[in-house]
DNA sequence: ATTCGCATGGTACAGATGTATCACATGCAT
DNA sequence: ATGCATGTGATACATCTGTACCATGCGAAT
């Protein structure tokens, strides 16, 4: 019964289990044992394959963050002008279809995780966002030196804007508040507001 | 031992501890016997006044509510002119000082909870912000027809994407990537690109 | 053929958690 | 004075949780 397995592999199914119980039920609900049941293996494996909850955790919030990179630069695509690239990357992050429904909703999960833990979970989990603002302002600036942006406008601070109103966003459209394409278009507008003469 | 006491004064004491919890370890900590140690009574009365632990955490989170419409209310004060009062509201929103960094942290810890908990907790917590924005929009119209907002914007657009960008810029302070202090300035900067002829 | 390491199953254990139960004291109405 | 409702304490109980431990099958190297 001890053929030589993938350990990747078994470590992604696992992995992806808590990813979808924490996406449908919250992590509170994501005890090893449901996270064994939901992957189909044993309490024993989920132990061996992660030795301990917290590394099975944080390995999990690390595909995620993978997840959504491949997700944006799918997004990105063929995008070749900065505002098609910014365009992209935001409206990307927006729940609005079932993947993105589905990252965002996890991530939100993890989000009150992540504050009450500081010291371990923040180096891994606070870097993309700040990765990210850096290259939205890189887009900007090229954007605007190409003449699509006014040049008296602070692409820094319409960068940080956008990313935490994106951000917002996606917190209403969980909420209920707002339907993911009502988000999107409140996106769009403040898009065509920043992108003119 | 049985004087009459004051109800509402216990639960207030009891929720109190509750939220206290909330805001510097998550609710995950926060079980029954904590809340009673924190409130300094026994287990027993958290039993007693709350009956179930779901009742606590609803009481609670209507108190955290009640405190945070206090604080706009506090923070509009002497406002008079839309623009300010636009500003208050906004910025009494953001975790600057200690009592909206409290504020913020706990309805973080929230978060995920009443995501996971649609049915019960939805209606309870997902008013205010419709209520908000629906505030904002008067006063920016208002503001508009007084001319310091060009005719051309779209002020409920303008409402829901600063409403949004103020619950992220939350959200990156309470993840350390930012400061209060900048996230106000990130606001600021919009509000001034919105306030113009 | 024996040995050793990898993969897996089963189960035990200690602690925490929400809730229920029993007990008892005190104040108020009768 | 008696009785009943109120406030409070102590504790029990069933369940869940993370982790540890023991056993065993199998492939490969010796």
């Amino acid at each position: 019964m001890a053929e030589k397995v993938d350990h990747e592999e078994r470590r992604r199914q696992i992995a992806e289990a808590l990813l979808r119980i924490a996406d449908t039920e919250g992590l509170q609900s994501a005890s090893m044992r449901a996270v064994a049941t939901e992957a189909g293996v044993s309490l024993r494996l989920v132990q061996y394959y992660f030795t301990t909850k917290q590394g099975l955790l944080l390995d999990a919030l690390a595909r995620l963050g993978a997840q959504l990179q491949a997700r944006m630069e799918r997004w990105i695509g063929e995008a070749r002008a900065p505002r098609e690239v910014v365009t992209a990357v935001l409206s990307c992050i927006l729940p609005t279809d079932a993947e993105s429904r589905r990252i965002t909703r996890t991530y939100a999960a993890y989000y009150a995780l992540v504050l009450s833990d500081p010291e371990v979970l923040e180096k891994q989990a606070a870097q993309p966002p700040v990765v990210l603002e850096g290259f939205l302002v890189k887009q900007l600036r090229a954007a605007q030196e190409a003449g699509g942006i006014a040049p008296e406008r602070d692409v820094e601070m319409a960068a940080a804007g956008l990313l935490a109103m994106v951000n917002g966003l996606g917190s209403s459209v969980l909420g209920g508040q707002r339907t993911g394409e009502q988000a999107l278009a409140v996106l769009s507008h403040h898009l065509d507001e920043l992108f003119r003469p």
